[in-house]
DNA sequence: GCAAAAGTGTTAGTCTTACACCCATGA
DNA sequence: TCATGGGTGTAAGACTAACACTTTTGC
């Protein structure tokens, strides 16, 4: 591990990330388990450094992760209770172990940083998770894909932080145009309607499906897909980014 | 003026509100012409406390300016340009102004404090133009009450904060139900219908946007209003906040 | 030819928009 | 009785949802 300089980092304010994949017909977060404490499960997240905006702390952050270059994210809520990680009951066992563990980084100056009152700004990431090498971090024991209906219990409010993540991503689903970042450069329509189905949690018809998306015109019907299935082959798509 | 404690207070953290009001058909923001420095103009903002969450920050600021206690507020979004105070124009004479002004307050290490690096969290509110009272704060010469329409160039980035704030305030503003807020308890189908047309800067036809209204079976129809006028007499609604 | 799944067409229903019309009010 | 503006009705069009149907594919 690296040093920690707490000097290079603004205080009280930190970003959390909900990273979502798809697979396996599944919409899914990248969540993390902790090294320490009590080894429970939290979100992707770090700190800001005063030299970089909270765009570029997000992307680096989702980079350190996911080892991905060019991310969407969006923004989507600040979390500020006043006892946000302060009153958790982690705090202590926390502070212990990261001291135990390293007492040249985690010096009590830099525990007493961290388990500080913290602002924190929400950020949603789509990512091909096909695309994406998890990496590891510093404080992580494991980092797994998790499905939305099988999400484990999460430190501090980070499960909160989850469930608002999948309503503002609900909320623009459509009207942004951001599902083609969940999915391979190119696709079926049956593929990207389950993703559909996997966001909303419903059913489409397939029809009424189809004819809503290619209305967007921002599809480009490619060749047939020859899978050697006994049946009609679909055609493949690929989202148009120029429009 | 009190004392400022910047101990108090969490570091390079604020919160800017763009306070809607509506008045004579057209939308307005609360602004305050700045006592120092350009005298330019700027949005309400301030600091948040350590004991306190960042809506009761926002809440807080919000009553101090408009002295209203219950306030409809929304976050809307965080501004974190790493240069958005510093590479300010304004820093150095609004620095060296505040010190000439009461050098017993502002402090060189308080004018650091002040003019470092700040993460903004944008809130806008809705409120009722006739019940507030604006309060002329000890950084402001006045308060005024400006036209979407006649914004003055504001400080920093706080006319790009303003025009995010009614893009998302037009965002919520069918689907939340909100428009409610910047009205009188009472008010008649005519002057709601104004109010949307100064929102989105269109008109609506009267007898749809009537339709469009009453269907969302949230307006409670009262007596009519007798206005001495020679023609029908329009009917009062009040808003169901029950429902 | 047959089963499986992809793709297309048609219709009914709902919501939106535009136009026309009637009604209460006070001079 | 008339001008004014408030309130209502209706029909056309657009959009959505549900149903049925045809086509392609490999066995």
């Amino acid at each position: 591990m690296k040093d920690f300089d707490i000097e290079q980092y603004l205080p009280h304010l930190s970003i959390d990330c909900v990273i979502f994949g798809y697979q396996g017909k599944e919409l899914k977060i990248l969540i993390a388990k902790s090294r320490f404490g009590k080894r429970s499960w939290n979100l992707p997240g770090g700190y800001i450094r005063k030299t970089e905006s909270i765009e570029k702390a997000a992307s680096r952050i989702l980079n350190e992760k996911t080892s991905l270059k060019k991310i969407y994210l969006e923004q989507f809520k600040v979390f500020g209770d006043k006892d946000r990680i302060v009153k958790s009951s982690l705090k202590k066992t926390l502070a212990q172990e990261l001291h135990k563990f390293n007492p040249k980084i985690f010096t009590t100056k830099v525990i007493d940083w961290m388990t500080s009152r913290f602002v924190c700004i929400g950020y949603y990431a789509l990512v091909d998770i096909q695309k994406v090498q998890p990496q590891v971090g510093d404080f992580d024991e494991l980092l797994e894909w998790r499905s939305i209906n099988d999400i484990p219990q999460m430190m501090h409010d980070h499960t909160e932080i989850t469930l608002e993540a999948l309503e503002a991503l609900r909320q623009n689903f459509d009207q942004k145009l951001i599902g083609f970042n969940l999915l391979p450069d190119i696709f079926t329509m049956k593929e990207l309607q389950e993703l559909y189905e996997a966001v909303f949690e419903r059913t489409f018809s397939n029809n009424n499906f189809q004819k809503k998306m290619l209305d967007l015109n921002v599809l480009v019907r490619l060749e047939k897909k020859y899978t050697g299935a006994q049946n009609k082959a679909p055609y493949l798509y690929q989202f148009n980014r120029k429009k």
